[in-house]
Formats: C-alpha cells, structure tokens, sequence
DNA sequence: ACTAAAATCCCACATTCGGGGGAGAAAACG
DNA sequence: CGTTTTCTCCCCCGAATGTGGGATTTTAGT
C-alpha cells in the first residue's frame, strides 16, 4: 500500500491574509453574537452583516467577502434561495450554512443550491471558526448529524425499486384498524369514515387512537405517511 | 423558540465502555501501527484484525466489533464489496473506510455500500481517534477532501428529473406556500412550521388557508396527498 | 369453558385545524 | 410611478382532531 508523504498544505492563502466573512441571520441576538465571534478572532472579520436575504444579495455582490456564514432561516426569501442566487453571480464563494434543525431535505436543497457546509447553529465557538478555517482551505464542514444523514442518503440511493415498503408496524394492526386507517389516509373526516364502514363516529376515534398508539404517530399525517411508505 | 416535548433517548452506549475496533488491512506495516495506536488510546481496544476482506467476514460476523476500520484497497474482493456483504450480517455496524486517494467512484461506491465515514490514511492519529469517536455518536467522519466531494456531487445533481407526476395546482403556488405546504406533507404542526421558516404562527395559517384554495382541498391530508402525487 | 383479543360504543377535555374577516410592508412588474 | 403580487401578522369562531378515561359484546384460541 502507498503512502502519500507530501504533507497536506495547511492552508492555500497567507498565513496573514485576514478572513473577510459575510453573515447573514435574521436574529439580532445571534447576529450580534456571530459577528462578535468574527471580529473577536484573529485572522477573521466581518465584511458585512445582512438580516435578510435580499439585502444579503446586494452587499455580497458590491462588496464580496471570502465566505459567507448564511442562517437557513430567512424572512422573505429563504437560506436555500439566497445561496442559489449568490452562486449565479459568485460561483466559487463558499457559504457555510446555519440552521437549528437537522433537516435533511433542506439540507439537501441548500447543498444542490451551492452551499459548501453545514453546521447546526448550537455548534460552539471554537468549531464555528474551525470550520471557517476548513472550508477557506477546501474542506466541506458539515455537524457530525448532518454528516451522517448525507451518507445515509447515498445508503439510500443503492436499492430503490419501486416497491414501496410501508412501516413493518402495520401488521400489527387489526383488520378494522386498517380499513380506518386506509380511509383516514384518503382524507375522510371521521364521520364519513364512520358511514362508510357502517360504524359509529366514537368508534372511528377508538381505532384512531389504537392505530396512533401502534403506528407511534400522533396525527392523522403521520399516520398517513406511515401507511403509504414515506 | 419551541420546544419539543416528546424527547428521543439520546445515547446508545455507556459512555465509558470502551469501543472494540476491527481493523481490516493488508498491508503489514500500516496494520501493526494502526493496532498500536487503537490499542495504545485510552478508550479503544483492537477486535480482530483482518488482513483480507473474506476473512474479515468470516471474523467480523463471529465475533462484532462496535466499528470497523478498513482498507479500500484489499487482496482478493475490495473494500467495499466487504462493506456491502458486511452490512447484510450486520446493518447497524459503522464502517470506517481509509484510502490513500480522494477517488470520487470510490468513495461513493463504498458509500453507497454503506459506509460511514471517509479518512485519508495520511490523517493523524489523533484525527483517526477523534473519527472513531465521532462514528461511536452517530457522525460520519470524512477528510475535508472526500467532504467537498461529496457536497460537488450534491451540486452536480442540480436539478434531477421529477419522478412523481404531482397535481398542476402545485405550480400556481408561491415560493413560500411551497415552502409551507412541504412542511405540512411531513405532518409538522403549525407551530413547528412557523419556527422552522421562522415566521409566526398566523403567517403559517394564512399560507396554509391559501394553500388549500389553490389546490381546492379542505384538510391537510389531502394537500398532502396532492403534494406527494397520490 | 375460560380467556384474550377484537370490535363496538360513550363521555369529557384540550388542542389543533379550517375558514372568515382585515391590514401593513416589501418586492416585482409594467 | 403606480399597481399587483407576495409576505407578513392579527382576531374570532366553530368544527375536527387527539387523548384520557371507561364499557359491552362478539370472536377466536387454548
């Protein structure tokens, strides 16, 4: 097996070239907070400080940093947007993206939009400025969460035949309840269930109930995204 | 903020159990000093070490470590054909793999055959240990090279081809009641809804009245369905 | 025959949802 | 510049849903 000597170059830029960062987050508390962090920490600075996306487009434009830390979580036009549109006019800006949820669709969204990382916002100081670093030397951060659940979607990509595999749970369910739970799927209101299947509204609810407790759904959407394989 | 009230149980191992390492190399010099730096670390402990991926199988299966560690580049089947088989014993097993180059194909085959993280060989022993830790609480280590990888790939996908044929209605919809409806497909509350796109819980109701005149249903199961192409 | 499971029904209470109204600010568009 | 669309927020009210506690009868299994 071969072994790579050439050591990894730490960094691609001066050691004393200062990071010009961009931040755009709604939130006056985690702005400020963010911007403190920046400006507090030697070889970073903040090169402008957006609250919403739209205004975040226009600076960026005039006065382009080396990357941008971008809150998902936008009033107007979202994270995800404001990244799709940067990128048309700044293709090799990196942007670190924040968000408080690990949600993985809008994770993916926001990485096809062009984002370069991903980390949660409860994500400490210290890594905050790791990850700056990372993605200014080419790196990708990304929290461990988030990371994990991008592998899980290549895990995913091996096997998708059509066939759709509705939780194992359902089996579980008697034959009322997943003739209940069929209709529910399809949007009947209860009393209409309770016509259709020729039994009374109250025990409608009782196979409702029984069917949340099995499935461990607490909603008729839920339970509906269970039943149809989702 | 919202606070979510049903709470998931959060660890999945004692916290001062050591983690058992299978180690999966051929070559001589770089198993015996990945061993010594396993066994050498507070914490780690060496579970079979394996010089080839068939017997690693058979010694993996007999014996589970908590993760594996292992070579792309193995004698007789590769690394990730090991992986696939391995995760058909043992799905819930991480897998760690080290390359000694960022080769996009391989990376994402092994990926996809199901493993969980991604190290150069050249990373340091410390990095290596703080990988296994992070594997062990559910991240997905990659090197900064094999990370931006993958996110490019994300970015190459742009836009694929929409399978599932949805309802025409969903086009006259805004960006934000897209946004919105999405959500809502997934059973989210309103409440969660309006802290995930950071708007009040009235704007959600609107969007959500609006949502349902557009696509001319009455519940939230329907414009599920009618979003999901059902 | 005894028992467990399934199917049926009822009440009460809190929360969520669905539908109606209105309204201001910002963006897009002509 | 004015108009329209979009995005944001608020109030009220009734209907539907979610969750807790029961209960009775029928069916199925041992």
């Amino acid at each position: 097996m071969l072994w790579l000597l050439r050591v990894e170059s730490k960094t691609n830029r001066k050691a004393n070239k200062i990071t010009r960062v961009a931040l755009v987050e709604d939130e006056p508390g985690v702005r400020t907070n963010l911007a403190s962090i920046i400006d507090n920490a030697p070889g970073f600075q903040t090169c402008g400080i957006y609250a919403d996306g739209l205004s975040a487009l226009k600076g960026i434009s005039a006065n382009p940093p080396d990357m941008v830390l971008m809150d998902i979580n936008l009033p107007g036009i979202t994270g995800t947007e404001c990244v799709k549109r940067l990128k048309n006019v700044l293709p090799k800006l990196p942007v670190l993206m924040l968000t408080v949820y690990d949600d993985s669709d809008q994770v993916f969204k926001s990485l096809m939009a062009g984002a370069t990382g991903y980390l949660l916002k409860r994500t400490p100081k210290d890594k905050l400025l790791a990850a700056i670093d990372e993605i200014m030397s080419g790196g990708a951060p990304m929290s461990r969460q988030i990371a994990r659940s991008v592998v899980q979607f290549f895990q995913e990509l091996k096997q998708a035949p059509a066939v759709v595999q509705r939780a194992p749970e359902i089996k579980s369910l008697t034959d009322r309840e997943e003739q209940v739970l069929e209709h529910l799927s399809k949007g009947y209101a209860y009393k209409e269930i309770a016509d259709r299947l020729n039994i009374s509204f109250e025990t409608v609810r009782t196979y409702v109930r029984s069917i949340y407790e099995k499935l461990h759904v607490h909603s008729r959407t839920e339970a509906t995204l269970k039943y149809l394989g989702h």
